[in-house]
Order: C-alpha cells, then sequence, then structure tokens
DNA sequence: CTGAAAGCGCTAACAG
DNA sequence: CTGTTAGCGCTTTCAG
C-alpha cells in the first residue's frame, strides 16, 4: 500500500511539473492541454527516472561496483586486466560481468578515450560485384581487428560525397577508407578531414596529388596486358569503353591502353576512346553506333564491370559473333564471366584483397605510432584470365 | 625566450612524472627505461596536455559559448533552433559555428540522449547482387533520415552471429536490420537484443517463430510461379536447387514447388530437391550427378543466385542444350542474367526495395512510439522474367 | 592494490 | 530569454 501512496504522490508533483514543462515547450498549445498525449509521455518518462527504473539499458560499471564493494574505476581496471588489480579481485567483477552480459557503453568510452574504435567505409556505389568484394574485404579485417565499419554511399554525387566527409570531422571515426565518386575532380573536401587529423585511405578510385596512403590495382598495366593480348589475337581496331575520365583508374587505363597501341605502332586516336555514362539506355546507343559504323572496331575492352553487359547485348542484337567478329575483355570480377556465352576475357580485379590490404593499411596507421600512413602506395596486380571471347581466328 | 624556460620546466617535471608512471605501468622493466619509446610518447602526450593543446579534436559547444559569451546550454539550444533562443542569438552561434565547421561530438550527445542515430545492419555475405542491392536501398533511407549504418557480416558462421549481436547490447545502435546465417537454427541471441529494448528488422532470410518485423519477398508464390512456368513449357521432371534448409527463404520455396507439383497431380518426392552447400566444387559435383543419371531432370531450379552458375557450367560440360535438354530459372538480380547464353529466367528479387522497406519501416518505429513495430509483416512480390532459358521446345 | 575525483562534450531540467 | 547545474558511463590520474 505504500508503495501506491508514494507512486500517487509522486503522480501529482509529475502532473504539476509537466503542465509548466509543456506550457515552455509547446507554447502554442493552450493551457488545456492537461491529458495531452504529451503530458502522459512526460509524466512517465518523469516518474520511471524518479523511481530510478533503468528500461533499456544494460548494465553499467557502476552497478557492478556497487554490488561487489568496490570503486567503479577499479573495476574498470579490473575489465582491461590492468596489473594493478589483484588477480582475485579481477576474477570476481569478470565474473560478475559475465552474469550480467556486461557490454561497455561505447559511447562513453568513446567520448572519453577520444576513439570510436570505427571505421568509415566511403563508397560510390554497391551495386555490382567490386564493391561487394571489397567490403567483404575490409570487413573481415575490422570484424579481426575488433573495428566497427559505418557504411556510405555518394551515389556518385560529390555533393553527397562532401557531405559525408565534412561529417567525419566531429570524431565519429577513427579512420575513412575511400573510393571516390565519377564527379569528383579535386580533393579538398579530403584535405580538409586529413588536417582534422584523421587518416585516409583511399581504395581502387584513388586520388593522385593527395598525400595519403592509396591501395589500387595496377590499373596501367591491366590495360596494357588487354590490349596486347587483343592485338595478339589478331585484333587491328581497339575501342576502349571507358567512364567519367576525371578518375584516376580510367585515366590510367586509358593511357595503358594507348602505349600498348603505340608500342605496337598503331597510331591511337581519342576516338578510339568511347566515354561512357551512367545511363546504361545511353551507353547501348552509343556502343551501337560504335559497331554499325563503317570503320567499327574488332575488339572492345570495358574498363568497367557495368559496361560489359552492354557489349554483349548489342552484338547480340547486332547479329555480330564473339569472338569472331568482336573480340571482348571486360574489368571485372563477375562470377558469371565463365558462363556467358562466349565466356569472357577479364583483366579479374583484386576487390577483396584490395579492400583487406586498404583495411590493414589503416589499422596499423592507427595502432602502430612510427608508421607514416600516407607513405604506403601499394598495388596489387590484376590478372588477365583468357577465357573464349577473344579466342583467335587466323 | 619565456616560452622556452616554461617548456624546459614541463619537460624536468614530466620526466619525473613519467618516470614514476613508467615504473608502475612496465612492472617487468627496470629502471633504466628512462629513454624509452614509451617515456617520450608519454611526456609528448602530457605537455601537449599541460599546454592545452587540442591537436585533433574539432570545436566544442564550449569554445564557441566562450567566445559569443554565452552559456555551453544556451549554444546547445540555439544549435537545434529551440524556441527559448531569441533569433538575433541564434543567428550569431550559427554564425559562428559555420565559421569554425562545428560538428557535434556524436558520442557526446549518444551518451547523453542515449540513442545512437545509427542502425546495424547484420548479412551472411556480400558477395552477390542480392545483399548489395538490399544495402543501397538500406543506405538510401538511412542517408535520408540522417541515420548511420554499421556494416557486420556473419559469413554463414552462427557463433559470429551470436557475437555479433550480443555487443548490440551495450547500445551501440537504435535498431538492427538482419538477415540471418544459414546455420541459425534458433533465435535466442536475437531475442535478447529485443529483450534489451532494441527493435529488430528480419529481411529477407527470416526468423519465423519470433515476434519482430518481418520484411521479405513472397518466397513460396515464385517458386510456385517458377515451377508452374517450367511444366507449361513442357518440363516432365523438375528439379530443385536449394541451400540450408532450416533458412526460411529456402522452405518456402521448396513448399512453393512442391505444391506446384502436387496441383500438377505430379508425385513431389524429397529426391526432387537438391541441396547444396557453400563449396562451389562440390555443388558442381551434385549437380554434375544429378544431370548424368539416368530418370535425369529436364528443368531446374536454382533457388539462390550462387547457384545459376554451376548449372550453365555443368550443362555445358555435359553438352546438354539449354532450353532445349534442360530448362533454367534462377532466384537472382544477377544485371548479367540477360545475356547469358541463353538468357536466364529469373524469379528477380525486389533485393532494393527489400532493403529500403526494412529500413523504412525500422524508422519508423524508432520514430513513431505508437507504431508497433513487431506487428510488421511485409511482402514485396518478386517477379517471374521468363527469357531463353526455358523457352517452349515442344 | 584500491578509492576518490575529475572530466570527455553534450543535453535537459530548473532557476532566474 | 539566458545561465547554472547535474549528469550520461567510462577512463585515468593521483592519493592513499
Amino acid at each position: 500500500m505504500e508503495a501506491y501512496t508514494k507512486l500517487l504522490f509522486f503522480w501529482s508533483i509529475n502532473v504539476i511539473h509537466a503542465r509548466i514543462y509543456l506550457r515552455n515547450r509547446f507554447r502554442k498549445t493552450p493551457e488545456n492541454c492537461l491529458f495531452s498525449l504529451q503530458l502522459v509521455h512526460f509524466v512517465q518518462q518523469r516518474l520511471f527516472r524518479t523511481l530510478n527504473i533503468n528500461l533499456l539499458n544494460g548494465t553499467t560499471i557502476k552497478q557492478l561496483a556497487k554490488e561487489l564493494n568496490l570503486s567503479a574505476g577499479s573495476v574498470s581496471k579490473a575489465l582491461k586486466d590492468s596489473h594493478e588489480i589483484s588477480s582475485e579481485t579481477k576474477q570476481k567483477v569478470l565474473a560478475l560481468a559475465a552474469k550480467y552480459h556486461y557490454t561497455p557503453n561505447p559511447y562513453a568510452s568513446s567520448l572519453r578515450k577520444r576513439k570510436s574504435k570505427t571505421i568509415a567505409v566511403v563508397l560510390p556505389e554497391v551495386a555490382d560485384s567490386f564493391f561487394s568484394l571489397a567490403i567483404n574485404g575490409i570487413e573481415s579485417v575490422a570484424q579481426a581487428k575488433g573495428y566497427h565499419v559505418l557504411i556510405y554511399l555518394s551515389h556518385e554525387d560529390f555533393k553527397r560525397e562532401e557531405q559525408i566527409l565534412s561529417a567525419f570531422r566531429s570524431g565519429r571515426v577513427d579512420g575513412i577508407l575511400i573510393s571516390v565518386s565519377e564527379e569528383t575532380s579535386q580533393a579538398d573536401h579530403i584535405k580538409e578531414v586529413l588536417t582534422a587529423g584523421i587518416p585516409v585511405v583511399f581504395f581502387d578510385r584513388i586520388f593522385d596529388d593527395i598525400e595519403a596512403a592509396k591501395i589500387s590495382t595496377n590499373d596501367f598495366e591491366g590495360a596494357y596486358e588487354a590490349t596486347r593480348c587483343l592485338l595478339e589475337r589478331g585484333c587491328k581496331k581497339i575501342s576502349f569503353l571507358s567512364i567519367a575520365a576525371n578518375l584516376s583508374i580510367t585515366s590510367k587505363r586509358v593511357q595503358g591502353f594507348q602505349k600498348a597501341l603505340h608500342d605496337a605502332h598503331i597510331g591511337a586516336t581519342d576516338a578510339d576512346v568511347l566515354l561512357c555514362s551512367n545511363d546504361m539506355e545511353q551507353n547501348c546507343r552509343l556502343i551501337r553506333q560504335l559497331l554499325e559504323q563503317r570503320d567499327k572496331p574488332d575488339g572492345i575492352i570495358a574498363s568497367v564491370e557495368k559496361l560489359v553487359t552492354p557489349v554483349y547485348l548489342v552484338s547480340k542484337q547486332l547479329g555480330m559473333a564473339i569472338p569472331d567478329d568482336l573480340k571482348v575483355i571486360g574489368f571485372t570480377n563477375l562470377h558469371s564471366a565463365s558462363i556467358l556465352e562466349p565466356s569472357l576475357t577479364t583483366v579479374t580485379q583484386p576487390a577483396f584483397e584490395i579492400g583487406k590490404t586498404a583495411a590493414s593499411v589503416l589499422f596499423k596507421g592507427l595502432e602502430e605510432k612510427h608508421f607514416t600512413l600516407s607513405a604506403q602506395t601499394i598495388t596489387i596486380p590484376s590478372m588477365l584470365v583468357e577465357r573464349a571471347s577473344t579466342r583467335g581466328n587466323q
């Protein structure tokens, strides 16, 4: 019965408080809001707090300390196996922590320690298999190291990329892995984050004129080899399908392509590089035009994954036989490359490895004091896997 | 010169402190650790702190307040456009905040407000296109709502899934989106999280006997339609390739398959369902066995994406023509379905939509007090897209 | 070896 | 309208 009286007492107190609160808070509403939902909610909250009912939250260090007649500090130390705690105490603490499934509040400790054990991964998109595999690589390292992974997609939009990056100045993450958007042509937003002291590792789509760690594949050589392969298989005129020209991967691949042509004493013109977009219909039209013209290519290099499908589609529509009329190579990790008809020769990207390496390098930078992250520029080779789409026909 | 003296003074003080500290901290090392790396590091840190040098961190509310001759409280209110702050003050605060690129420390406010504006996405894997698209859907909603997305992969491992989930009891995330692993056959780990007050939304691979929101596709109907399609195209014996039997998606798809056979007055035996694994070589062998036996099927349904490739590969190896000798349907979102030869009839999964819906429902549950999340069971229809791999041959 | 105390940056109640 | 105050839960000195 006493408990009931107590409750009633609190109730009346709280109703008074609530009215004042509500009058302040929701000015517009008149005073007769006495039984509004907000009031009920407020009183409820208040009651719980007054009666010290912890609704949602897990065990805290304080509670453990109280139950063990220890101080919070000692419990904290015991939990991290500090040498200044007796093993006896440690055991007691650990036992109780296990019993209550104690999990430290990450926000409290991040606040205090000024680091969050969290990294951000900023990607342009995650539709194709390249970035999926990269995420896989990143996540596997992060999980092993006890880090958490926040994912952000820029959707190839520079404005969004800027917004995403600018939010990191708050210290939400200890480090950033980024593959820049197609639209990204300058790196002020990244420099700002760097000067705020947050390490950045570029992967795949790196940005050359900035001092930061860069993990990528050998784009130049990959394209060079691909072009060589087509030439060796008898191609006389090769077209290179490319995307956003300002991307490092694009320009290097184009360079590799042109160098290979040059080395084979074939004049390379800009007309051999077809700039594609994100609009697939548009791309199909472009490729169709390319393959319908009089001076059409007998070899095509699709420099990113998403350009493979249009090439196959259009050549089918036009009745061109691969590899007899047209030889094709794609930069891709697609599992289905081997079951395409004909199976597709690929410059297989080390996607998982790139992700894994990027994450490893970042963690190394975070954990080892005397490791200059920005000096890390690692190139992981891609692999030319020849399949039926480039089979020779002479 | 004075600054130099001051520095020297601090240096000596700190060296003394450092020695004591080090002796305590690294017991094993003898006292002659005077010039160890740890010492240098310690002194450095200490110096920075003493001289009040804030190395990494951004602007704080306190700093803004000081510069504006306001209290921290008022600045905080001004920043969130509280009605109890004059518009004049607000403007000043906002201006200064913009000038200094003030970004609130998320850990401080999460700690205080007991919510993090962060959700977790727990996935079995992210190699194929289904989960990629789902992530895309989730992220797009999250970004719009100002939420952050943590990604965790269980790698189809129940133990890991448990570990991942158990870490969420600490309040790291406000809500969880999960697609369970193949090995998950009981849901205690999820119930624990739920009783800790953290809302959970299942997507795609849901778990039936638990009270939580569930977003999935019409697995039963999809399989039913696929089977019907094969029967209509003249198949007499259909095999259903499946994975881990305890998954909801698997059992429902198998049921749809069997119901369709049953409705067509064809006896369905368990032998028609081929249980595949994660080991691709193993799967190829199984499928090969299947297609080599005397009583081999003339129709195959690959109930998950990764089983499509083996079917095409093996049938090619065995010289079986699709669709003449064997008709194939796959549950998949693969872009390349249309460029396979023959192009693949698919039960196209609404992957993006599932992700988007799951996230939307979760956010609704988080933001609207009177919305019973657990009552949400939404089914988003898949779509049978017929292509060449099931073309009729009679 | 343990305890007390201060404070990370922010918010919300409460007082003026 | 603004200021003061008291924490959120944890870590880290520093004192005993």
